[in-house]
RNA sequence: GUCCCCGUAGCUCAGUUGGAUAGAGCGUCGGAUUCCUAAUCCGAAGGCCACAGGUUCGAAUCCUGUCGGGGACACCA
């Protein structure tokens, strides 16, 4: 491809608030393994993440620090009461937090500590995050925070920008339509940014009542500050968000094009995932504070085996994981054979030079009959494949690929069983054991190469 | 009520972005093994590509509608 063009990758970006869980955890394998494909393809990617540290949820994370600060500088604080993080990852951060300021914000009005607690909290999620997502493999580039976009007064501009365009006007919003009647709905004037004219179903505000940003004035905003330093953007959101594409998209087509650098902008949708065992589904109680965490996830299944069965689906379809069937050894765990086949390969290399001093070798490779050509053929469709995937954005076609070739790598190996000639290692033939180990070497490398795409690590013995 | 995603073999899913007889795995049935890793391999049966229209020389793929599953719909993030 060697388009060469910047692209930015926008993934995972999880709300400062807790450690991740597994309901993040497909979106950022597969916008890891989607930036690692666009950079294999040739362009230059930058893996970046959105804080959303300005809202109201890190004020609750600030005050349910400021609960366990207390409770750490010996307060009984008894339960966590309703609109607080209960959570337990915040116990280290409420002691933290005590050894670093002692008292002298106890008792205090919140107006005094808020902002303190805040940044000191979000730190620390951020470094609960970071180490989540190293767990994955997972590092990016660029940590973006939403206050540091307010400070910079990116919003302002956008603001600034869009109502000189007659693209933010003052309006009030229509009250919702259909089930949901309006409880305590009031007409409020609000600034409006007209996302109708870009096919979305309303206009959406980009402030608040209270004359602070919303999320969507932020992220307008941000997204321009993004498109500013690449070619084109990529977001990956969990599904949920869907709702919220077409103003997004709307935001960039307006603020892109306005300014005279269209910039190509993808969504990609990511759905949930069904946390199962054994074909019995999960349930997990977010009340509690207690759900399943990508820590978790790793601890007892391992990255690879995370990482590959996140990208055996397309990502807009629904899935399960099993936590029994992701580590099965038999064919029908993608993950499992595709490793075993590689193992396999690594095997006879081994013992080839081992036991019989025999390396793979270029040199006779004429003698190699129709099976041989047609594992060839299948190798060699590795770079198309690895094109197409990066144009369509799709990494799990490479995993789908790598199940394939494994798949014909296997029948070939078979023919061994039932006719000796058809083996890697001949001791009576070096040169076509040579030419054959010099394939299985090669596949092993298509091999790797695809695995290394999806972040798993190709084993060599198992 | 509106919007988005999905609907392909009994089950779980691919399908190279409109091209020839629609492909895997599991399951079922029938084979292969004194084996370089059999935790594997070969073969068979099994599909009106949800349904109905439309565009096209040609549709699983694009458009419209219906049905079914999932998700989202105030100034939350």
């Amino acid at each position: 491809m060697g388009a060469d063009t910047r692209v930015n990758v926008e993934y995972v970006s999880a709300n400062p608030t807790g450690p991740m869980h597994m309901g993040h955890c497909r979106g950022a394998v597969v916008g890891d393994a989607l930036a690692t494909l666009l950079e294999f393809a040739g362009h230059d990617v930058t893996r970046e993440y959105y804080i959303n540290d300005a809202g109201g949820q890190v004020d609750t994370l600030a005050r349910s620090a400021h609960l366990r600060y207390r409770e750490a500088l010996g307060e009984d604080i008894e339960t966590i009461p309703e609109g607080y993080y209960p959570g337990d990852y915040l116990i280290p951060v409420g002691k933290a937090l005590a050894a670093e300021f002692g008292d002298q914000y106890l008792g205090q009005p919140e107006e005094n500590w808020l902002i303190v607690f805040r940044t000191a909290a979000v730190d620390k999620m951020m470094d609960l995050i970071r180490a989540d997502l190293a767990l994955l493999g997972i590092e990016h580039d660029v940590f973006a925070s939403e206050a540091a976009l307010h400070k910079a007064g990116k919003p302002d501009e956008a603001e600034a920008w869009l109502r000189a365009h007659d693209l933010v006007y003052d309006g009030v919003l229509e009250a919702p339509k259909g089930k949901a009647p309006p409880e305590d709905w009031e007409s409020v004037e609000l600034p409006l940014f007209r996302s109708t004219k870009f096919g979305d179903d309303q206009d959406r505000p980009i402030k608040k009542s209270d004359g602070k940003w919303t999320y969507f004035g932020a992220d307008l905003a941000y997204h321009m500050q993004k498109a500013e330093a690449c070619d084109a953007l990529i977001d990956i959101w969990g599904a949920d968000h869907a709702g919220t594409v077409k103003r997004i998209k709307a935001a960039v087509a307006a603020l892109s094009e306005g300014k005279g650098k269209p910039t190509p902008f993808d969504v990609k949708l990511v759905q949930m995932v069904q946390l199962m065992r054994a074909g019995e589904p999960l349930k997990m109680s977010k009340r509690s504070g207690n759900f399943i965490t990508i820590a978790d996830m790793v601890e007892e299944v391992g990255k690879d085996v995370v990482r590959f069965t996140m990208l055996t689906r397309k990502p807009e379809a629904q899935m399960d994981f099993d936590f029994a069937k992701v580590v099965e050894a038999s064919k029908d765990n993608p993950v499992w054979y595709v490793q075993y086949a590689h193992a396999r390969i690594q095997s006879n290399l081994r013992k080839a030079l081992e036991e019989e001093g025999i390396s793979p070798s270029g040199d006779a490779l004429e003698q190699l009959g129709a099976e041989e050509l047609a594992l060839i053929r299948k190798a060699a469709q590795f770079p198309r494949e690895v094109e197409a995937a990066a144009k369509a954005r799709e990494p799990h076609r490479i995993a789908f690929y790598l199940y394939d070739l494994a798949t014909e790598l296997n029948a070939f190996y078979s023919l061994g069983n039932t006719d000796p000639e058809k083996r890697f290692i001949l001791k009576h033939n070096p040169g076509l054991s040579q030419a054959r180990l010099f394939l299985a070497d090669a596949i092993g490398q298509v091999l790797r190469n695809g695995l290394r795409l999806l972040g798993v690590e190709a084993v060599d013995r198992m």
